[in-house]
DNA sequence: TTGAAAGCGATACCAA
DNA sequence: TTGGTATCGCTTTCAA
């Protein structure tokens, strides 16, 4: 093995001219006569010269390359980020370096540290459930590479972020429930601590208000993990209340179809007795049945539009400021909320 | 912008040491004094040193970079395999570049000469079904590389190959469906020119064979797709032959999808007048009702297999031969062919 | 146990 | 218009 590719020394050697001359040859500058040009360029052509792009890349310091990290591959609205940034990191010649945190900190650490230094030009991440500070996002910026915050992101980490408008969102999905009629509408949630879930409960408190309907505290149940088992578990609690709700939002389809998993155990009919919506509109929301109501996040075009903002402070040399661009999301209306 | 790390000369410099002993103190090389290797450690570690990766990639020639070509990222199967992919990389140390090729060839030629000449010591690819040849990818073999192929592969490439049976799988799914009494078995295919179709298609007809079941060309028709459209529209063609069908053993969970809205749209009763068997167990084959059975293809086991291989070959400085490794899979029995 | 220096492959500056 | 040479940061051989 390791037949090895033909290096500018050997073109140079074998044309009997300079290895200067030959980079300048291959690359077209001025200053060079036509001819040495096309002797060099047909030699290469015809001897297969692909330039290594390691010494390329270290010489220029740079290697067209963009890190991404995500807490898990394996879920529909993360896949379709990724997805939109291949393509977009592409268009632009740059390729995507990918990590995946399981939401785990420590993983996280471990994938920035093994994409700094060299190994990318710049990050574009999506923080872990337990990532609360940023030493390590910072150190990128430290090394003058910029950093891209998309979905999930560190408020007080100063960085351009490509997100879903979570409080907006939020409060479209609750306020649709309300116009279908629902009253008591429970909030299953995330982690307080995550900005997405805080935005969301927000924007419910904001609908319930200019509603005039009641926020309860025993209405708003956390997840840990965003399961299909928490769902079932929380409607199980939250229908043996005194003051059971009669609308479930939830924090994502997966929990919505734990939801409906348990309203179905117990005979209760969707939509008629309890409305459900979910969030993100994954394929099985479409599946359900009844039909789930949903949001859809647009995940391709959030991919998109992180990389052409990384590609563009790239560009610019610019570490970027601290804008929020928010993806539109779109509410998916299905059954499960048709009272 | 742009404040830069410290080197290795900079430490030695500063320790009053020569580069060559920082190195080989910080690499923890025998014959150098505990003393010193505390020292430059200690140094190292105050001020966040780390190696500069291309540096050292480029002395090395190598990039503990692994190559990674999938059809499609947005794909259950296809994510599970990436994320496998990710976890068993890190584990050896190495990172994952990943492209997408969207079923394209001409994008699959563009991610494999991007990733050729030093972006990464070796690919892991699954064909595009356009992809009839492999001049692209014998270039990796060419420059020392070796590739892995996973799942969708080229038969007559010769290199390390994890895949499913999908010969034993379609015998096991269509023998399950035989024993629960169907006998009019259909099977909506793939591209016969994709190998894994093909594959299906022999375990399909091998198992009424063995039954002593007739075998209908007008019951195998072939999705270009896979897609969901096309499972809906196949199913009524079939369901309005003279002779129809009594049960489907359909390519993808998601052409099984769309049979099982045909029959629902016709009052058709699933699993009690036709049957209906998936492949690939996503997570809409649990959602569906009724739920539907299919074959478990573990793409996490597959893509930590396939990273392993890969590892292997490298540590080995071998191009691997052309083995095949079969990653098991598991019937799943639902309620859609318990007749 | 340590230092000096070559060299990986390409680019770019300074001379000629 | 071209050649010579330093250089990027690190590893590794040869000498001391």
């Amino acid at each position: 093995m390791d037949k090895r590719r033909i290096t500018l020394k050997d073109i140079a050697r074998e044309l009997g001219i300079s290895v200067s001359t030959a980079s300048r040859a291959l690359n077209s500058y001025s200053g060079i006569s036509e001819e040495t040009i096309k002797l060099v360029k047909d030699y290469a052509e015809k001897h297969n010269y692909v330039p290594n792009s390691i010494a390329v890349n270290f010489r220029r310091n740079r290697t067209m390359t963009l890190g991404m990290i995500v807490p898990e591959v394996v879920h529909p609205f993360f896949s379709s980020i990724i997805s939109g940034a291949i393509a977009a990191a592409n268009q632009h010649g740059y390729r995507i370096l990918l990590g995946q945190t399981d939401e785990k900190l420590p993983n996280e650490k471990l994938a920035c540290r093994s994409m700094l230094s060299g190994s990318v030009d710049g990050l574009l991440i999506s923080v872990s459930n337990e990532t609360k500070d940023f030493e390590h996002l910072q150190e990128f910026i430290d090394e003058g590479k910029p950093v891209i915050q998309f979905d999930k992101f560190l408020e007080n980490f100063h960085t351009p972020k490509v997100i879903t408008d979570d409080y907006e969102s939020a409060y479209e999905a609750v306020n649709h429930l309300i116009k279908q009629g629902y009253r008591r509408i429970a909030h299953i949630n995330g982690l307080l601590e995550v900005k997405n879930s805080m935005d969301r409960l927000k924007g419910y408190k904001k609908a319930l208000e200019d509603a005039g309907l009641e926020f309860r505290e025993e209405w708003v149940p956390h997840c840990k993990n965003i399961s299909e088992e928490e769902g079932y578990q929380f409607a199980q609690e939250l229908l043996n209340l005194p003051q059971p709700p009669d609308a479930f939002f939830c924090i994502t389809d997966l929990v919505a179809l734990g939801v409906m998993n348990y309203l179905k155990s117990q005979g209760i009919q969707v939509p008629k007795q309890i409305g459900v919506m979910g969030f993100s509109n994954w394929k099985i929301a479409e599946v359900m049945s009844p039909g789930l109501s949903t949001v859809e996040q647009h995940g391709h075009q959030m991919g998109m539009k992180a990389v052409n903002l990384l590609v563009q402070l790239l560009k610019d040399q610019s570490l970027g400021s601290n804008e929020t661009y928010k993806i539109d999301s779109d509410l998916i209306i299905r059954e499960s909320t048709l009272n």
